[in-house]
DNA sequence: TCATGCACTTAGGACAAAGGCC
DNA sequence: GGCCTTTGTCCTAAGTGCATGA
């Protein structure tokens, strides 16, 4: 594989084939979790009403469930029982003998407690807040940074994840459960040899110090929950994450360069006698159509049911010959990604619809619909097709071609900015509901619409005023044709339209607002649209690439702004 | 072929900081 | 200047996909 790279201030192309990802790799390890603080005396736990003297690691682990008093997470069932079974492993004994009932725990003293203690932080003088910020950035300085090669990379997670109750998403079965503190000896570190090695905090060592320049992590620890690696890596604007990112769009574009041969492959495999061929062609053209995720399995009963496209059961599609007045429509409903619904109506082609019947056909609700297939195999499939071709390049290919599309088509190049912005956002959105990217309704939502009417509907009276009173001035102007009244007829004139330009622009504000309200734009903006498009976009029509890329998204983008003039199509 | 481990990308929510408004 | 909304950043869970070994 060639690895793209930056080098004598162009990009350009290296090869370097054996999975090297570096040859010099120098830091300072990560930064532990504060210790733990024990509540004031004057903070108690009370047990079936009486208050009650915790032991520190019983009472560590019921402060981290009394924050989350107000949270849906201690209303839910499989939530408790598992915070109860994983405390009730840290309680003394005495206690364990004592503290047999949730219901019976009173943690409110403690839940009021940190509220004050988080009010208190808010209110803080600015020399206060000053001083932690200061610390922060010694902190950042010395830890969040790195050497690689020669250069000083920020590092994206240099702060290991504190004690806490495991928060997984949806309907999971560990919700609850202790995620344990790390310590030094549970850390493994990875730099050269040749480097200054990391120290450990005092009277603590690691758990190895690895030399492996075939990876590109810092440090590495075991969670306890899934038992699965977690890893400190370099921040999105390293070199090292950019040269990758660059890839990926590299890979997207290829695709789009011989999308067409693969469909009229795989609507050639619909017609196919063999039906894993079927299956694989039908799985793709919902891979290619609607952006789909792969749909790895997953081990039953340690994550939430969600599945992704070779991955969906004949409970999650609906087939219905006419709906809507189109024709053979399959209703998709199931729950993908983070338990995100995915819900949508889909007319599809003939063979298809014939074809899911028939893998439909004699089984279950909860039986697969690909029974002849798997991510694996698709993937082997993809990659004969197109050299490092995978399912998650159709999400990546289609999703940056749909902005394009979208941008060409919205873009009027008279509009001014901020109609231009409406559009780009437009051509955003377009791409977030492709790829199902949700967020939920914003708290007070429909009180901020409303306030925003309300501010409509006031401007729109003053403009009304405004207009009257202009019509006034020109009349004035027109009869007595002096030089103060046309002076005043102007300013009027003025008035209007600084007016209207104010309404234009929250009316646009409005319907924006409307319009995303469960959509996330950002998650496509960071993932999948090529940063090329957006900055030859802005180039092209004259918008400050501030107003699409904030400081954050350029430093990750700086490959695209260096690369891509105003001509760069995708 | 299959299960499992590993390394990496993608994801939404929480929270803090910044910005706009009165 | 204080309040309230908006935006940016952090956090870490949840995916993908490849390698490995039985």
């Amino acid at each position: 594989m060639n690895n793209l790279k930056f080098g004598n201030g162009k990009w350009e192309e290296e090869k370097r084939g054996d999975g090297v990802k570096w040859t010099f790799l120098e830091h300072k390890g990560p930064v532990f979790a504060p210790l733990y603080e024990p509540l004031p005396d004057d903070v108690g736990f009370y047990y079936d009403g009486k208050k009650m003297k915790l032991s520190l690691p019983a009472e560590e682990v019921a402060t981290f469930y009394a924050r989350m008093l107000d949270h849906d997470y201690t209303t839910r069932d499989v939530f408790n029982n598992n915070f109860f079974k994983d405390w009730r492993k840290m309680m003394t004994s005495e206690e364990k003998s004592t503290i047999t009932d949730l219901k019976k725990c009173n943690f409110k003293q403690m839940y009021e407690y940190f509220k004050a203690k988080s009010e208190e932080r808010k209110n803080m003088s600015k020399e206060e807040k000053k001083k932690i910020k200061t610390q922060n950035e010694a902190i950042q300085k010395e830890y969040g940074v790195c050497m690689m090669d020669g250069h000083k990379e920020k590092i994206g997670n240099f702060k290991i994840e504190p004690p806490g109750l495991f928060r997984g998403r949806g309907d999971h079965p560990k919700q609850g459960m202790l995620k344990m503190r790390i310590n030094p000896e549970d850390v493994i570190i990875n730099c050269s040899s040749d480097s200054k090695i990391p120290q450990p905090p005092a009277g603590h060592r690691w758990k190895k110090v690895l030399h492996d320049n075939k990876v590109t992590w810092l440090a590495s620890w075991t969670e306890n929950i899934q038992g699965q690696t977690k890893y400190v890596m370099l921040n999105a604007a390293s070199k090292l994450k950019g040269e990758k990112d660059w890839q990926k769009y590299e890979i997207a574009r290829k695709l789009h360069r011989t999308v067409d041969k693969i469909r009229a492959q795989y609507r050639e495999d619909w017609k196919s006698k063999e039906m894993r061929i079927r299956q694989r062609a039908v799985a793709l053209y919902f891979i290619d159509k609607l952006a789909l995720r792969a749909g790895n399995e997953k081990e039953e009963g340690e994550t939430a049911d969600t599945v992704g496209c070779c991955s969906l059961r004949v409970e999650h599609i609906k087939l219905h010959d006419e709906f809507d007045g189109k024709e053979n429509v399959v209703e998709f409903d199931f729950l993908g990604k983070d338990s995100i619904r995915y819900y949508n109506t889909v007319s599809v082609d003939k063979r298809v619809y014939k074809n899911l019947k028939i893998f439909m056909d004699n089984k279950q609700p909860g039986d697969d619909l690909f029974d002849r297939l798997n991510t694996s195999i698709m993937n082997k499939h993809l990659n004969n097709l197109m050299e490092g071709l995978t399912a998650k390049v159709f999400r990546t290919y289609n999703a940056s071609k749909t902005l394009q599309e979208q941008l060409n088509l919205l873009t009027n190049p008279d509009d001014p900015v901020p109609a231009k912005l409406l559009s780009y956002n437009r051509a955003n959105r377009a791409v977030a509901i492709l790829c199902n990217h949700q967020r939920s309704v914003p708290k007070n939502f429909s009180k901020q619409m409303e306030t925003l009417q309300t501010k409509i509907d006031a401007k729109k009276d003053n403009i009304r005023d405004a207009k009257k009173q202009l019509k006034e001035a020109k009349a004035n102007f027109k009869a007595s044709k002096n030089p103060k009244n046309k002076m005043v007829y102007e300013k009027k004139k003025k008035a209007v339209e600084r007016l209207e330009e104010q309404l234009t622009k929250l009316e646009v504000q409005a319907t924006d607002k409307d319009e995303n309200k469960e959509i996330a734009l950002g998650t496509s903006k960071l993932n999948y649209l090529d940063p090329r498009i957006s900055v030859a976009w802005c180039k092209k029509c004259n918008v400050p690439l501030e107003k699409i890329y904030n400081k954050t998204h350029r430093a990750k983008f700086q490959w695209a702004i260096d690369m891509a003039g105003p001509d760069f199509e995708f």
